[in-house]
DNA sequence: CAGTGAGCGAGCTTCCGCTTGACTT
């Protein structure tokens, strides 16, 4: 039997959907995304001849190309239905010569929305395969193969095996880097933020804010004496009416960065979730960098939103792509069906769409209308305006009043700035020119605070205003710089500072000394020792490759290509020739000059210098220098938290502190000291894991015998039988349920025998029949490579 | 499991973008 038409999409999901749009003449399948890429290697661009290049097809997708490759044949016309973007182009360009088939029974179309109109209407205005734009994605490829397999050998042969750099993931270390280092460099001062409390002549408190920071007590001081017998005033009452409009519907980047400030999702778990969303046919495509909506999708967000709130509290509207990167291939995210306010398995699914219907709902709703009032009061005749050269000191109220709620009512969009919350406030009514009275004045000390650390999702932002990576690597991107180990989420405790509050009450002034904790940081990106040599390798030998514009200079080369403006050869040997001369140029330089070891100072006790270098096992200190057949010096690790470029003298001198000696316990002696796996106590030949919070430069003998108590008591409470003749033989409760312990050899205990029914000859028996078979076999195929 | 840290050598690693698979304890 022959079928007419053969339609082939990128994902197996838009393949079902479409199905049912086209109706039996049309049998719809997936490529499931590319199908062909450049082969394994080096060799995969030909440099020599035009930067030819290599292409096979994937891993995987050989058996896929083969049914294709059949039912095209048997097809009138295959419809080429990628994205209409530049991937989109490349993969039914590769799906044609894959595919071999004839060139008249193609038809390429494109759609950007999955409507069954916008289908019809892509169907009836086919065209041919763009082959400037497939170019273009030519030269994207081309160019990131050879700029990452070129510096990431030097990188192995330079700091260490294994590590890698590129385009995007380079950018996103040095980000992070940089971060990292103007925090250090930060220098934070503290100056006192002043509040004023009045009383108005109905006996109200008006609150408000002092327009002058001062970093002097004395300063503070002096206004407080000052205003004691001021007599304040309304000095002006302003009432203004504001809006504030709803935020664009969720792309990509957006969903990503409202799941992480409201949900605490990681990139990675917000994507897995959105994809089964979609896979079950509840929202549209989760991976976009475009705002607009379809116009099915418009009309049927208004009429969910007249019929649940009114037809008041719709409003149309079209939201403009901010990034000028985007490609916009597809719809914004949004529900598949407005009407369905609830959807998803698990918890966290239904979190997450929750938070889609909502922002893709408000996003068509009516502004909210506010209305803002501004107080300001004054000393009468300003007596004091004469402290600090003679500016105009007043105090500030800000309300603000919700007249009508509009998208408020579903929505409103979390900022990265925690502090600020937008409250509603109401201010007690007063008139202008009415006396305050003058309850008391408020100073306290503030921080001033350098920009945070990034969390995954605001790098991602940041990424996306460079215009670096694509919705469908951001996630990816974060998780490669994570493996590496260049970045580190990390979760620390603050530390405490002083800081001094002033309190003007009743003619008084009082004065508190209080502490504060700052530096709390909650799943922030730190970049880790390799990091920071890696970016700082990069930014001193391959500038141009980590530069901020980079990317959107190739995008810019990249248009032109896709324009037919520019060969994509022409514009590859143009990059390549300096670029290749540069990373020849590496080959002289000494890895002492990468990693350079760092001189923290002088060893006390023996007058030698102490260094700190990133090893093969991770960043140390070492006292003084190996001498030719004199002994080796000490060495020691740094702590997780510690960094070569930050560590004091005084925390390296406290690493040369292990192992240390606890006393004795039973008669045997106690050594603490730091192993592979962390802190250890070591107690004739068995060894304790400290357990969190525990450190063990600081650890006591006390403590250290409560672990070994409590650790023996755990023990005991595993034991389910043991044998008397043989004490070797041990039925023990594991994590996962009983199991059979001979010597040292863990057994599985094998279905349907009861644990306390074994005898011993029965756990000999199993115990001969293992003999030789690892008790747990190792993961296989592909996620034990992970690793 | 509970040190090591240099450099040599075999043969290995690595990029960015599209997309969803499913080893067996």
């Amino acid at each position: 039997m022959s079928n007419r038409n053969l339609v082939i999409v990128e994902s197996p999901a838009k393949a079902k959907t479409i199905e049912g749009y086209l109706g039996k003449d049309f049998i719809v399948k997936s490529s499931m995304g590319h199908i062909r890429d450049l082969v394994k290697g080096d060799k995969a661009i030909d440099v020599e001849h035009n930067f030819t290049p290599h292409y096979e097809i994937s891993e995987g997708k050989h058996q896929l190309v083969k049914e294709l490759s059949d039912l095209s044949k048997k097809s009138d016309t295959v419809w080429l239905a990628t994205d209409d973007d530049r991937e989109g182009e490349s993969i039914s360009w590769h799906l044609k010569e894959a595919l071999d088939i004839d060139d008249s029974k193609i038809k390429r179309i494109v759609f950007r929305e999955i409507t069954q109109k916008a289908i019809l209407k892509a169907i009836e205005n086919p065209r041919t395969i763009d082959v400037d734009l497939v170019n273009a994605q030519q030269a994207r490829r081309v160019l990131d193969r050879l700029v990452g397999f070129e510096i990431s050998p030097v990188l192995w042969k330079k700091i260490k095996p294994g590590l890698s750099a590129g385009r995007v993931q380079s950018v996103a270390v040095r980000l992070v880097a940089e971060r990292e280092r103007e925090i250090e460099k930060f220098n934070s001062q503290a100056s006192f933020k002043t509040q004023g409390f009045f009383k108005t002549k109905a006996g109200k408190i008006l609150q408000g804010d002092l327009n002058k920071d001062y970093t002097e007590e004395k300063d503070i001081i002096s206004l407080m004496e000052a205003s004691v017998n001021a007599g304040f005033k309304v000095s002006n009452k302003e009432v203004k009416p504001a809006k504030r409009t709803p935020a664009a519907p969720f792309t990509t980047s957006t969903l990503q960065q409202e799941a992480s400030r409201k949900l605490s999702f990681s990139v990675t778990r917000t994507m897995v979730l959105a994809q089964k969303l979609y896979e079950a046919g509840k929202i549209s495509y989760m991976r976009t960098d475009s705002t607009s909506l379809s116009e099915d999708a418009l009309q049927a967000a208004a009429n969910q939103i007249a019929s649940e709130f009114g037809p008041k509290y719709a409003q149309r509207r079209q939201f403009k792509t901010k990034s000028e990167s985007a490609q916009e291939a597809h719809e914004a995210i949004r529900p598949t069906d407005f009407s369905i306010s609830s959807a998803g398995v698990e918890k966290d699914e239904q979190r997450l769409y929750d938070l889609i219907w909502k922002r893709a709902i408000a996003s068509q709703m009516a502004d909210a209308e506010l209305e803002r009032t501004i107080i300001t009061m004054k000393a009468e005749g300003n007596s004091y305006t004469g402290l600090s050269g003679g500016e105009k000191l007043q105090y500030q109220a800000t309300g603000e009043v919700i007249k009508f709620d509009g998208f408020l009512k579903v929505y409103l969009e979390s900022n990265d700035n925690e502090e600020e919350s937008e409250d509603e406030k109401l201010l007690p009514f007063v008139e202008i020119g009415e006396a305050l009275g003058l309850e008391q004045i408020k100073s306290r000390q503030r921080y001033s605070k350098p920009e945070p650390r990034y969390t995954e999702a605001s790098l991602v932002k940041k990424l996306e205003e460079l215009g670096i990576g694509r919705p469908s690597t951001y996630a990816p991107t974060v998780s490669t710089i994570e493996k590496r180990e260049y970045v580190n989420k990390e979760w620390r405790e603050g530390k405490s500072r002083e800081y001094i509050e002033l309190i003007l009450k009743a003619g008084k002034i009082e004065k508190a000394v209080k502490t504060e904790i700052f530096g709390v940081e909650k799943g922030k990106l730190f970049p880790t020792d390799t990091g920071l040599i890696v970016n700082d390798f990069l930014f001193n030998y391959f500038k141009e490759i980590v530069d901020y514009d980079f990317t959107a200079t190739v995008e810019r080369e990249f248009d032109t290509i896709a324009q037919g403006k520019l060969g994509w050869q022409d514009m590859i040997s143009k990059f390549y020739l300096p670029f290749h001369k540069t990373v020849e140029s590496t080959a002289s330089i000494e890895r002492k000059e990468v990693n350079v070891a760092r001189e923290i100072g002088v060893d006390p006790k023996t007058g030698k210098k102490i260094t700190a270098r990133l090893g093969r096992f991770g960043p140390y200190v070492q006292i003084g220098e190996q001498e030719e057949g004199g002994p080796k010096p000490a060495f020691a690790s740094l702590k997780k938290e510690q960094r070569i470029e930050s560590i004091t003298l005084e925390e390296a001198l406290t690493l040369f502190d292990l192992p240390r000696d606890l006393g004795e316990f039973e008669d045997i002696k106690m050594v603490v000291n730091n192993g592979r796996f962390g802190p250890y106590v070591k107690h004739g030949p068995a060894f304790y894991s400290l357990q969190k919070g525990m450190d063990p430069y600081t650890i006591s003998t006390e403590t250290a015998i409560q672990l070994i108590e409590a650790k023996r008591i755990a023990d005991i409470e595993k034991v389910i039988k043991v044998f008397d003749a043989r004490p070797d033989v041990k039925i023990l409760n594991g994590r996962w349920g009983p199991y059979l312990a001979v010597g040292k050899e863990n057994i599985k205990i094998p279905k349907g025998i009861e644990a306390k029914d074994l005898t011993l000859e029965k756990c000999l028996e199993l115990a001969t029949a293992q003999a030789g078979k690892p008790a747990v076999k190792k993961a296989a195929g592909r996620f034990a490579k992970k690793k």
